[in-house]
DNA sequence: GACCAGGCACATC
DNA sequence: GATGTGCATGGT
């Protein structure tokens, strides 16, 4: 636990989102306009503010190669300048290209098709894929593929560790089965909570943190 | 100029 | 299993 003191109630996590929720009120999650470019957004926003992300879906859409097919057929460096504001453009650009070798052999590069398959069974497949790991991989199948995953993120383990529920150094798993066990297995739920998360991460849970006039805190 | 951002893989101990 | 490092842009 963090030895600083922060302005902290002792909340539930039912607590925690019912103040988010009532001080935000609905994120509509996730901002992209079809389960693929989801997806595509889940593997350029690695480590990377969204704004960055947005410009290089943006270069996608205006080339006219955010298709899986499109981006298939497209040398791999061309699509490192296409993604380049996202950052670690050479290394995502090769993430994205195995992701979408996947997504084209065994779903026909159907999100759809997808979507019908095992929640364990996509689990595994994706978090197979170099460069995708559990955020990446859990991001894809609830906010692309609609699953009941709760997506843990440095947000989460920022927020909830600073409010005492759990240390940072427990395991993504940890963090995880918390939700799971809290809650009912609930999409929306699930995809509002992350996302309430995340915002008030941005607004009041930095590093450095700004607590006065969060809706989490007592001053 | 420093810090931060919706991680991940890989090397090393 | 824990810890350190490279990857990179753009906003504050």
């Amino acid at each position: 636990m963090s030895k600083k003191a922060y302005p902290l109630r002792n909340l539930s996590l039912q607590a925690i989102y019912d103040k988010l929720f009532a001080f935000y009120g609905p994120q509509h999650w996730w901002p992209g306009e079809t389960p693929f470019e989801v997806a595509v957004g889940a593997i350029l926003t690695q480590n990377t503010n969204w704004a960055n992300v947005e410009k290089a879906i943006h270069n996608l859409k205006k080339h006219g190669v955010l298709s899986s097919q499109a981006i298939h057929g497209l040398p791999v460096d061309r699509l490192a300048a296409l993604i380049r504001p996202s950052g670690y453009y050479n290394i995502k650009a090769n993430r994205l290209r195995a992701f979408i070798d996947y997504f084209a052999d065994n779903y026909k590069g159907s999100m759809a098709r997808m979507k019908k398959a095992n929640d364990k069974t996509l689990r595994e497949e994706l978090l197979a894929l170099k460069g995708v790991g559990q955020e990446t991989a859990d991001s894809i199948l609830l906010y692309a593929l609609d699953k009941p995953i709760f997506v843990i993120d440095a947000y989460t383990k920022r927020i909830l560790s600073r409010h005492g529920i759990m240390e940072t150094s427990a395991s993504y798993e940890a963090y995880q089965q918390l939700f799971h066990n809290t809650f009912d297995k609930d999409v929306t739920l699930f995809n509002e909570y992350h996302a309430l998360l995340v915002r008030v991460g941005k607004d009041y849970c930095k590093p450095e943190p700004k607590c006065a006039g969060c809706p989490l805190s007592n001053s």
